[in-house]
DNA sequence: CCGATAAACTTGTCAGACAACTGACATCCT
DNA sequence: AGGATGTCAGTTGTCTGACAAGTTTATCGG
C-alpha cells in the first residue's frame, strides 16, 4: 500500500469535458484511479479540497463520488475519507464504450463471447425443456423470413438469448445479454450495415439450425462445437481473426 | 413500453435499512426496478415527490439517483425525468453479495468459472511468453511450499490470474478476476476453513501441474480440458455438483 | 386552428448550516 | 508512568433554500 497521495498534488485542472459536471468529475478522478495515479489504500482529498480545485459546488463533488463509489472504485468513511478499494477485483465487469471502437478490442471480446457461448450451448443442450426448444425454433424461423438485417439481427439476439435462458443459470444469462448487446452496439458502429446478406445468409441459418439441432437432441457436445464453430466464423466474416490480441 | 407508472402509486415506505440514507434509496428503488414495478421506459417519481414520500433531502435523493446511473438502471434528463433503461442488457455484470449465498448460486457461478478458465488456459497456452511461464511455474512452486491455508489460496489465486494475463486478452483478465474475487469470498462465507487440506493438496498440486505442463508445451487442447477436469474437482470436493440449476 | 410566448414543472448546480463520525491531543486519575 | 476520559479540529452525511438550464403545458393573439 504506497503512502496517501498528497493532498493538493493531483492534476486535477479545469473541469473541461463533456456531460454534466458530476459526470466529469467522476470520470476525471476514475481516470486517476486506473490510470495508477491513485492506488488502493489512497486517500482522496477532501471534498473541500476537490470543491477549490475544480471549482464546483460540493454537491457536484458528491454525486460524482457516490458514482464511483457504485461502480466499485472507491470506498467512504465519515470522519475519515474516500478511499480508494481494489478495485481491480471488486469493480463489477463492464465494457465502455469507448473501449470497444478498435478492431482488436471487439475481436478480443468475441473471443470471450464465443468461450461463454460455446459452453452456454452445452448446458442448454443438457437443460433446456420442450418450452425452451419451441422458442429456439422460432427464432431460426424468423431468421429465415426475415426481410431485411435489421429483422435477422433480432431474431438471432432472441435466439442466443433464448439459449443463455435454457442453460437454467442466471450468471450466463445476465453475462450473455451483457456481452451481446455491447458487440452488437460495437458492430454496428464499426462495420457499415450490409446491404445485401444474401451471400452468407443461408451459411448463418446452416450453422443456427446446427446448434439447434443439438441442443433438442440433448447433445451437450455437438452443440458446443457447432457454437464454436459459428461464433469463429462470426470473426471470420468481419475480418478480426488476426486482431483478437495485440 | 408500459404507460409511466403513475405518480403516488409506488409502495415506497419509509427508509428503514441499514447503511446511509442515500444507499438505501438507491436500494429501495433499484428493488423497483429489478422486481418489474418500473420497466424500461418508465419514469421515476420526481425529485420532489420522492423527497415527500422518502422523508429525506433532496441532496440524498440526487445521490441515489446518481448511484442508479452508474449501476446502468436508470438516465437522467433535465427537464423532462428519470426514466428506467433497459437495464437488464446495460447494467454492468456485477455479482451482489447477497446473491452468492446459497449453494446453488455458488455452483451456478463455478459452472461459469470453469467455461471461462477453460477458455482462458487454451488461450493462454497459444499466446504465453516464457515470462509468464515462469510466473506460473513460480505459483505452483508457492502453492508446494505453502505452510497453510491462506497461502495455498493466495498461490493458486495468483495461479489463474496469471494464465488470465497469458490470455493477452483484456476482458477475460477483467472478468476471471472479478469471478475468482467473488467466488472466494463466498466460499469463505459458506464453508469453514478447512483444518486440514493434505487430504486433497497433492491432488490439488498434480492438477495444477498437468495445467501449467501443457501451458508450457502450448498444448490448447490439453490445457482446456486439464482445467475442466481441475474445477470441476472444486466443485465436487465442495459437494456443489448437484446445485448448478434449480 | 396555429404559432408565439409565458408560466409551470423538472433536473443541475450552488451555498450555507448543522449532524455524525474519526483521530489527535490534552488532562485527569490510579 | 500508563490508562481512561474529554475536547477539539477535521471530514463526511444530511438538510435547506436559491437560482440556472431544459422541457412541457397553458395562454394569448392573429
Amino acid at each position: 500500500m504506497s503512502p496517501p497521495a498528497a493532498e493538493g498534488t493531483l492534476n486535477l485542472g479545469s473541469v473541461n469535458q463533456r456531460g454534466h459536471l458530476a459526470d466529469q468529475v467522476a470520470r476525471q478522478l476514475a481516470a486517476l484511479i486506473q490510470d495508477g495515479t491513485l492506488t488502493p489504500g489512497d486517500k482522496l482529498p477532501t471534498e473541500a479540497r476537490l470543491v477549490e480545485d475544480l471549482k464546483v459546488s460540493r454537491s457536484v463533488v458528491r454525486e460524482a463520488i457516490a458514482r464511483l463509489q457504485s461502480e466499485g472504485f472507491v470506498e467512504s468513511h465519515q470522519g475519515k475519507g474516500v478511499f480508494v478499494v481494489d478495485w481491480s477485483s471488486r469493480r463489477p465487469f463492464r465494457l465502455d464504450g469507448e473501449q470497444i471502437s478498435a478492431p482488436d478490442d471487439l475481436a478480443a471480446l468475441i473471443e470471450l463471447r464465443v468461450e461463454l457461448e460455446s459452453g452456454a450451448a452445452a448446458l442448454a443442450a443438457s437443460r433446456r425443456d420442450d418450452k425452451e426448444c419451441a422458442y429456439l425454433r422460432d427464432c431460426v424461423e424468423r431468421m429465415a423470413k426475415a426481410g431485411d438485417a435489421a429483422s435477422m439481427s433480432e431474431a438471432d439476439l432472441d435466439f442466443h438469448i433464448g439459449i443463455a435462458k435454457a442453460t437454467h443459470n442466471a450468471y450466463y444469462q445476465d453475462l450473455s445479454r451483457y456481452l451481446n448487446r455491447h458487440i452488437r452496439v460495437a458492430i454496428a458502429q464499426c462495420y457499415r450495415p450490409p446491404t445485401h446478406y444474401s451471400g452468407t445468409r443461408q451459411v448463418l441459418l446452416d450453422e443456427h439450425r446446427a446448434i439447434l439441432t443439438a441442443i433438442e437432441r440433448g447433445d451437450a457436445d455437438t452443440a458446443r462445437s457447432a457454437m464454436r464453430m459459428h461464433l469463429s466464423r462470426v470473426m471470420e466474416r468481419l475480418s478480426l481473426s488476426e486482431s483478437a490480441h495485440a
